[in-house]
DNA sequence: TATATTTGTTTAAACGATTAAGCAAATATA
DNA sequence: TATATTTGCTTAATCGTTTAAACAAATATA
């Protein structure tokens, strides 16, 4: 491996007996660089391998080029698709993202921000871990003067964007869909309640209950952290029930199949003793057999508007954000 | 959100009535500088909120302190876990690091790599795209100075290291495991041939055929891109054989569970009729019912020791890198 | 012909932090 | 007391790039 021998605009003026502002303008098709003077220039700078010292022009410009990115966990579908559409808007403009991931940590979320902090990047786009409740360390961000935008997890109070689907209406519409199919004992494994997306759905259950004329019974509606293994007790907690539920609509894939599990381990036919319904974008969902009914998260086009979102701001000289919520309607 | 307000050593040097480099020495606790200054210049720092620069020491040290990591996908349990690890060992020496996906793509791989080196990251850890076949984009990194670490997908002839798991000897003793339950007709649903993981487990597979005089079938051994979609297919080919496997071994846990639906949906008992073996580290295969036999990745060594290789490498002032494997028994 | 404008370049100062070298004051050593 | 060493700081250069300002030469305008 050769020694480094990084080339710099200096090496190509001085190949040239030019100055180095006249190259960084060549490189930057200035138009008071002759025609002759850039043809050359680019030549030379082909020739010695030139590879412009980012960290230069960023200290220079004050703008590093860089978006944070942070999400609970990449490996999930929904993430790592909405991730995926972020690039994609912002590579175009030139923007790299840095991802990291606070793995659901409220500590690993402040750990995040500091990290994306450090390195200047130019704005920050969050969906939230599950423990964050103090949302102190989003201030720091603002502090720093770049946009923040959040999406799915993370409808707030902080006055910032916020991308998401219509939880409530989701909500809602899967236990329309439920009652229709004749449904009377409609269960919901939620997530925690202090977390907007999951209290939306939480509220959509229970408002379409209300508009079914079906009773909201207590023992119907349970809150847990989503993972498969907590899906299995929740579920097995439903069965043992005396009135068993005739559909369980569980608030993420996860725990859906942790609920899947169980329902099949018992030989419980599905739909037609108990229906099932989850709500994410995993592949496995219509991969089980059988074939989950799951919700359409729309991880393209949330990462779309975050990301237009951001560079909207970045257009803007003076950072003055306010709570925009961009609402989109779920499958 | 207020105008940016970003404190420099200078503000701090400004109140105290002391020179720039005093306050640069103080922060990092120089020992020529006396206690009292050093905390006085603390207090300042942290009244005016002082974040220091990255980008600024980064080009005067040379070190971004950035190390990139491409994976074909995030949305991999294997991936996000191996990253994961990578990231705690990294962040404990000051180091955060770029996380980008090629999706499998070879020209994304190629976009990521000058991503990667245009934020002078000290350093890039790889697992390839499963296109990847020619390595002329990694000859840049190499160039550029900086240690390039492989790992999973990456066994090769870059002269670079390489940590992952003995795909060979996993593979030989999933099929020990079968022939030992009584299988005599293994199938293998492989991944691309070009790929060398895949290729050794194809190995593996065959080698251990003939170690249990077992025959080795061109119709048992298939080439797959190993997605959810070509596990149903392949399995699909399988059962409309004359002489159906009594089990099918498959080299990715996606595929797995495509193949497992198929089975699921005819009726076929696993493991009595056919058993089935998956291979990664995705939490679904032990979800699904039937659970699926599948190998352990161990992605905590793997993300662990590829992060130690990279700091080793920095530590060396001239970047000598020769090919070194660390591989891991898989279990 | 005299003056104004355009063209193509150079000079020099920045961006913020680090660090080698320098220097005065305080303290130690002979 | 004279000299050496240590302490605690300052000065100035540097990393590689960008850009406002300056300027000479070429060209246009009056």
């Amino acid at each position: 491996m050769a020694k480094k021998n990084k080339t710099t605009i200096k090496d190509i003026a001085n190949v040239l007996n030019i100055s180095a502002a006249a190259v960084s303008k060549a490189l930057h098709n200035d138009s008071r660089i002759s025609e002759k003077t850039k043809k050359a220039v680019r030549q030379v700078a082909e020739n010695l391998n030139y590879q412009p010292n980012h960290l230069a022009s960023a200290l220079r410009s004050g703008k590093s080029k860089l978006v944070g990115v942070i999400v609970p966990k990449t490996n999930s579908n929904f993430f790592s698709a909405t991730i995926h559409n972020i690039e994609e808007v912002l590579n175009k403009e030139g923007y790299n993202i840095i991802i990291t991931q606070s793995n659901e940590s409220y500590k690993k979320e402040c750990e995040n921000i500091d990290t994306l902090l450090f390195t200047q990047g130019d704005g920050i786009i969050v969906s939230m871990a599950n423990e964050t409740v103090d949302l102190q360390h989003f201030e720091k961000v603002k502090q720093a003067g770049i946009p923040l935008i959040t999406f799915d997890r993370g409808e707030n109070d902080l006055n910032v964007d916020y991308i998401g689907i219509d939880d409530y209406d989701s909500s809602h519409r899967i236990v329309d869909h439920l009652v229709e199919q004749g449904c009377k004992r409609i269960a919901h494994i939620g997530g925690f309640k202090h977390t907007r997306i999951y209290n939306n759905r939480i509220r959509g259950y229970i408002d379409a209950l209300e508009k079914h004329n079906l009773p909201l019974e207590k023992e119907l509606l349970l809150e847990s952290n989503l993972s498969t293994e907590d899906g299995r007790n929740k579920m097995q907690e439903l069965l043992a029930l005396d009135k068993k539920p005739d559909a369980v609509y569980v608030a993420g894939d996860y725990a859906a199949l942790g609920a899947l599990q169980v329902l099949n381990e018992k030989n419980i036919k599905i739909p037609d003793e108990i229906a099932l319904v989850g709500f994410g974008d995993e592949p496995f969902a219509n991969m089980v057999t059988p074939k989950m009914t799951s919700v359409n998260q729309h991880s393209y086009q949330i990462g779309k508007i975050a990301a237009e979102k951001f560079l909207e701001y970045t257009k803007q000289n003076q950072i003055q954000q306010t709570l925009q919520k961009h609402i989109l309607k779920a499958e």
